[in-house]
DNA sequence: CACTTCTTTCAAATGTTTCTGAAACTACAG
DNA sequence: CTGTAGTTTCAGAAACATTTGAAAGAAGTG
């Protein structure tokens, strides 16, 4: 691994990397980059911020190139995306040329960041839909009333349910980090496991 | 559209989908999906759990390839995969050859269903892929004590975030859709947003 | 058991997403 | 203005996921 490396922040050039660390850093990216793709994330994009993250300083793109063996038109798509998300911060050291990329270090922040963008970008644009569903279904003359009632309560019940869920992710994005610690406290303490 | 409709609980044969209603059907069918494929789920699959929803009554695996037009083979692997993830359940009513296939109408316990569902098979492997980048990183010789630290508190502090979050899946698991309500009102109730 | 009806499986085709590498671009320094 | 270091873009390649259709398999019926 030829080292690319210019610590920008140049605090105290500690020994860098080693074997148990770097071993360990491997199995997160590996975690994290899995998850991602599950949930519909590229991988090399979650593996991309697990790595800043995970290296907690900025690196420029060499360094990343290297460490994640993807090329530098991956490279610097994908960071593009992981600014665009907020996941990620470009960083420009004085008297360097070089860009550098650091990830966000507060993990609630993260979170709010990807609570924010999804609602943002699939929930909200759902809610629209169903509520265009609605309308359609409005004008109908044909079909039996009650056919339109139970059509209606579908519609209905899972608008509510989905508008509870964009409730509580604003609950999230507006505590950064509090709401959800919040929510399972209250959740947990309370008494009520009777009934199901 | 050859209706090939043998309704097998044959209630009370009401005069079958008509313009708007269908429409409307159709809208939340696309925007199901739609939701579906940027969370990971194929489109297909959503579509088909989204007609089987909004459409409130079973349907054979015919009805279901000409309703969304898919094959033979995708309909019975789509099926059998969303009733794995136990959102559609088959049925087979008295004296009917066919198989029929129905979705869960209660969206609380669709969406329970759901989480607990991706809770197994992605949040929990990616605890214990924390926990065992964590081991690795404890069987550590070299660097720098600062820097293992470091290391240690972005490991641990991820995977306390998503501890939390798989706590409140269970909480919402457990009850049956009030789980969220709960949350949701309790959050909002509260009357301190007023630090970050 | 032979026949019919329906379901599952799976190799190949298709479609989509992601990645690469090289060329075009930008910004800066001398 | 010219050269250099770095970044972005994009067409094509590769990897991956989904869908098809046809053939094999079940299950019910007479």
């Amino acid at each position: 691994m030829a080292e690319t490396m210019t610590d920008p922040q140049a605090s105290d050039s500690m020994p860098e990397g080693t074997d148990a660390l770097a071993e360990s850093r491997h199995e997160f990216i590996a975690h994290w980059g899995e998850m991602g793709s599950s949930w519909g994330v590229p991988r090399s994009m979650a593996e991309m911020h697990a790595l800043l993250y995970i290296e907690g300083k900025p690196l420029c793109v060499e360094d990343i190139m290297s460490r994640l063996e993807v090329s530098r038109g991956t490279a610097s798509t994908t960071l593009r995306n992981l600014a665009d998300w907020g996941l990620v911060s470009r960083v420009r050291p004085r008297g360097e040329r070089r860009e550098f990329f650091e990830a966000e270090q507060d993990v609630w922040k993260l979170l709010s960041l990807i609570v924010r963008a999804r609602k943002r970008r699939e929930l909200e644009p759902l809610l629209a839909g169903l509520d265009k569903a609605r309308e359609l279904a409005a004008g109908n003359t044909d079909s039996t009333a009650a056919e339109r009632k139970a059509h209606d309560e579908r519609l209905e019940s899972m608008h509510d349910a989905l508008r509870r869920l964009d409730r509580l992710s604003d609950q999230f994005i507006g505590r950064n980090g509090k709401g959800l610690d919040v929510a399972v406290r209250l959740l947990s303490t309370l008494s009520w496991g009777r009934k199901s």
